[in-house]
RNA sequence: GGAGGGAUGGCCGAGUGGACGAUGGCGGUGGUCUUGAAAACCAUUGAGGUAUUUUGUAUCUCCGGGGGUUCGAAUCCCUCUCCCUCCGCCA
């Protein structure tokens, strides 16, 4: 959510953002804003000087002894209090609305952010590593995936539906040691602190992390019992510290957290149906930051670094994209991707991306710091990036490492993790 | 699932219709005392709005959330959520 004193006081400049973010709805909500928030404030003038009136009077007549005069007093407060439910019930209806209104304008982008139309203008930063040359014709992993042994899609299907599979044996092992490596290498060389949060949350929990009231569609829920299933860690990271005050002592709070994400996927009906590219379920480690606001932009350099550091071990060819204003999405103000080079699929995969909200989310989850000891509280800043997302580093490793023979190397950062196993090879 | 009991400030805990944003204690901060510290004593110590060009002042709201009764609610009523105790069930 927006600062609404931002809208208030420079509603043309806010409407200029939302033209470049592409968001034409968000920019048609701006002038109702504007209305109905000076509504809220004559209102809410007008109903707090009834009520400081009434407040007064209700103390006299306390100590009224007169029984006659009380009672012409009670009379007349009877009016005002009238008068003070319908005001109360104006506010209310006045602020609701310009709730919902206010959930659905997006953060607003970061001075450097590349100002362009959609993803198609987004910026290669900075490329890693060669593409790799085959002597061989390299093949998508669903084709020898299964053909290992450690990939099957058939059974996920059986269990599932489309958009599920099954990993096997190494397969499976190598998910998890990617999992296992990916938090060690967090916690032991970033300074993350490692958190296993729950994949159910209430409804409240996604307005906190703004995936509320958007995104619902993307989401899977349980409406027996009014439970969300996350579509991302940063839905429980970002309302970990929900309606907390912290102590300026304890910024930046740094988190690692490997959870299963949930989503529905109905907008990209369709789209990368085959191999493991996008399925219903996924594992991912994800990272997430609480800073000071001069922090921010500091923190999301840094969490790319944290991020790249993953790619570069593993020796994979990989990129760092960044995102133009109408591919910034609901929350960040500046955001980058890291894609990975899959030469199966023959294209480069988004296994990471990295966003600053500033306090867009703090905001919305209610959490700040005090900067100076008895100072009034502020709203963090909160970022999250994905450190990484499993299925398309699977993907990327059983394509980079594949050979002739159609096994597959193990990459030397995760050997230790996979019981000292070089090869994956058919049973 | 059954039966009870609870939710009050950073923490503990008092308050059952009117000077209650809330006794008291702990903790925090500042001071007195001290060579220094401790102890003791004194003072201070929540958040969010709105108005007023304003660092002050006034006022409203907040005692788990929402609604109601009343001139007036932390206090009475309804409802939701959460926590605790006992029983049952269970990885």
């Amino acid at each position: 959510m927006l600062d609404i004193t931002i809208i208030r006081e420079k509603p043309e400049w806010v409407k200029e953002q939302m033209e470049k973010l592409n968001d034409m709805a968000a920019k048609d909500r701006i002038d109702e804003i504007v209305r109905l928030d000076a509504e809220r404030r004559a209102l809410l003038t007008e109903v707090e000087d009834l009520k400081a009136a009434r407040n007064r009077v209700s103390k006299e007549i306390g100590r009224m002894k007169d029984q006659e005069a009380r009672e012409a007093k009670i009379v007349e407060m009877q009016g005002v209090a009238a008068q003070i439910d319908e005001l109360d019930e104006q506010v209310h209806q006045v602020e609701a609305e310009l709730d919902e209104h206010m959930n659905w304008v997006p953060n607003l982008p970061h001075t450097s952010v590349p100002v362009g139309p959609d993803d198609s203008h987004n910026i290669v930063k900075e490329t890693f590593g060669e593409l790799p040359n085959f002597d061989f014709t390299p093949q998508a992993h669903w084709d020898f995936g299964p053909a290992l042994g450690i990939l099957d899609f058939e059974r996920g299907v059986k269990l599932s539906g489309t958009r599920f599979y099954v990993l096997r044996a190494a397969g499976a092992r190598l998910q998890r040691a990617l999992i296992n490596w990916m938090l060690d290498l967090h916690t032991t060389q970033h300074g993350y602190t490692e958190i296993i949060s729950p994949y159910m949350v209430r409804e409240a929990i996604m307005y906190g992390s703004s995936q509320l009231p958007k995104f619902g569609e993307n989401l899977y829920r349980d409406i027996e019992e009014d439970f969300y299933f996350i579509p991302t860690a940063e839905v429980s990271l970002t309302n970990l510290h929900r309606d907390e005050i912290l102590e300026a002592g304890q910024l930046p709070i740094d988190y690692v957290c490997y959870t299963e994400c949930f989503r529905r996927e109905k907008m990209s009906a369709g789209r990368d149906v085959r191999g493991m590219k996008r399925g219903h379920q996924f594992a991912k480690v994800e990272m997430y930051k609480f800073t000071r606001p001069e922090d921010s932009y500091d923190a999301l350099e840094q969490m790319v670094q944290h991020a790249g550091d993953v790619c570069r071990a593993l020796g994979i060819p990989w990129r760092i994209v960044e995102m133009v204003t109408g591919d910034l999405g609901f929350q960040a103000t500046k955001k980058y991707d890291l894609e990975m080079w899959a030469p199966g699929c023959g294209e480069w995969l988004e296994v990471s991306s990295l966003s600053n909200c500033e306090a867009f989310q703090a905001r919305r989850a209610n959490i700040r710091y005090r900067p100076e000891p008895k100072a009034k509280p502020q709203f963090v800043h909160t970022l999250n990036g994905s450190g990484l997302a499993l299925p398309r580093v699977m993907i990327a490793v059983m394509e980079n490492y594949q050979q002739a023979d159609g096994s597959v190397v193990v990459p030397e950062a995760l050997r230790p993790y996979m019981g000292g196993l070089e090869v994956i090879e058919a049973e």
